[in-house]
DNA sequence: GAGCATACCTACTCGTGCGTAGGGTTACGC
DNA sequence: GCGTAACCCTACGCACGAGTAGGTATGCTC
């Protein structure tokens, strides 16, 4: 029989893409375990045994939708975040890129964010990757505050990049459950809180504690 | 044969609360999904049906977790923060008491906000708490921006408070993994990016995108 | 010290979901 | 037009873990 058959023969590379929308998908609204390979590969309008012939493992799956959305994250903010620009440019343009990709690829980040973290084998993978912008972060500040001959030690930098690194991720959170909000606007808010705090603290104001 | 028994026999309310803590230590470690029953039952050096007596099923075993860790983290801080302070003494003691039971409460911590964020059942019951943080914290910026004259929109209220509390929360994740870190230390560097920013939003303060 | 409630156990059932065996069909090179 | 490789399926085995059935021992009350 030649009928057209139910369902086309796509090449592989196709086929994948579709598999890593599906399971991102899933994974985002049920987490790692509660989502079923079964579901995975109804979403993706294909069967079982092509999901594990083309991606492998659940804990392989897992991990290729963390590579695909981490390293498209990293590029739209790397895109954009230029080095040999002034810190605060650097800042907001990183973020603009950052809020951009949230907005765009909303199931992508509550993979990356909400799922991925509490799990134990992947919860490193994911903590390397924030590390790595903690310390483009931490960096940016120091360079900043070298160019006004200041210094402050490496923990606290750290710290404070780190802070502010939890506080997008925050509001990127909040950004994913508003469907109805602006990406750009959020970028900006976020913007106001980081920018006007570090800079105080890149030009030498402490907050000190009461001695009660 | 009256030898001693192999394990004692306890009031309820003692066994209640090992469980508690065997179970909150379990799903630390695992995630909701991977842990398991058995496990936590050997833990808490108990059997599974006891735990079922007790407790309930797997779900209410963890809402029962999620409610003892959270009620124990808002009397922290509701008991650190009178409301008849200035916005910063206030601001100031509720991080200390927050970084207190974070540094405390290790695992109570990370259920609360490492595991029960990405489950679709709980994900709600957390985000009520934190919305009522939320909410504390733009009351008290409100509160500190009407004494002095000033407005800001409810909605840019409401964004700075998320990303203030974003970043606290970052930063008692950052404690959790850093066991030599000191509670107090860390409550004083997060005060520094809070209030300066903060101070600064108050105060009149705006940064503006450049019109490229 | 008889009765009763409470604390506690071993040993099961049964559903769910991962991963695979084994086989069918379409396209493409030669 | 024929072999071969790539694409795709239905249908299962099997392990793991939630929840329970049914029973034993211990302390408390009167």
């Amino acid at each position: 029989m030649s009928t057209v058959p139910a369902f086309k023969r796509l090449p592989r590379a196709v086929r994948e893409q579709q598999m890593l929308d599906a399971a991102v998908k899933v994974f985002s609204r049920r987490g790692f375990h509660a989502a079923s390979m079964d579901e995975i590969a109804e979403d993706a309008g294909i069967s079982k045994p092509m999901v594990y012939a083309y991606l492998g493992t659940k804990e392989e799956l897992f991990v290729a939708c963390l590579h695909r959305e981490g390293t498209r994250m990293m590029q739209a903010i790397a895109g954009a975040a230029a080095p040999d620009l002034p810190a605060d440019e650097r800042l907001w343009r990183g973020l603009r890129a950052f809020f951009g990709f949230v907005g765009a690829y909303r199931d992508g980040w509550a993979v990356l964010y909400r799922q991925a973290r509490g799990e134990q084998p992947f919860a490193g993978e994911l903590a390397t990757m924030r590390a790595r912008l903690v310390e483009v972060v931490a960096g940016m500040l120091d360079h900043a505050l070298r160019a006004e001959g200041r210094e402050i030690a490496a923990v606290d930098l750290e710290v404070v990049a780190y802070a502010l690194v939890g506080a997008t991720e925050s509001l990127a959170d909040w950004l994913a459950d508003h469907p109805d909000a602006d990406p750009e606007k959020t970028a900006t808010r976020m913007m106001n809180v980081a920018w006007l705090g570090a800079a105080q603290l890149l030009h030498g104001a402490t907050w000190r504690p009461p001695v009660d």
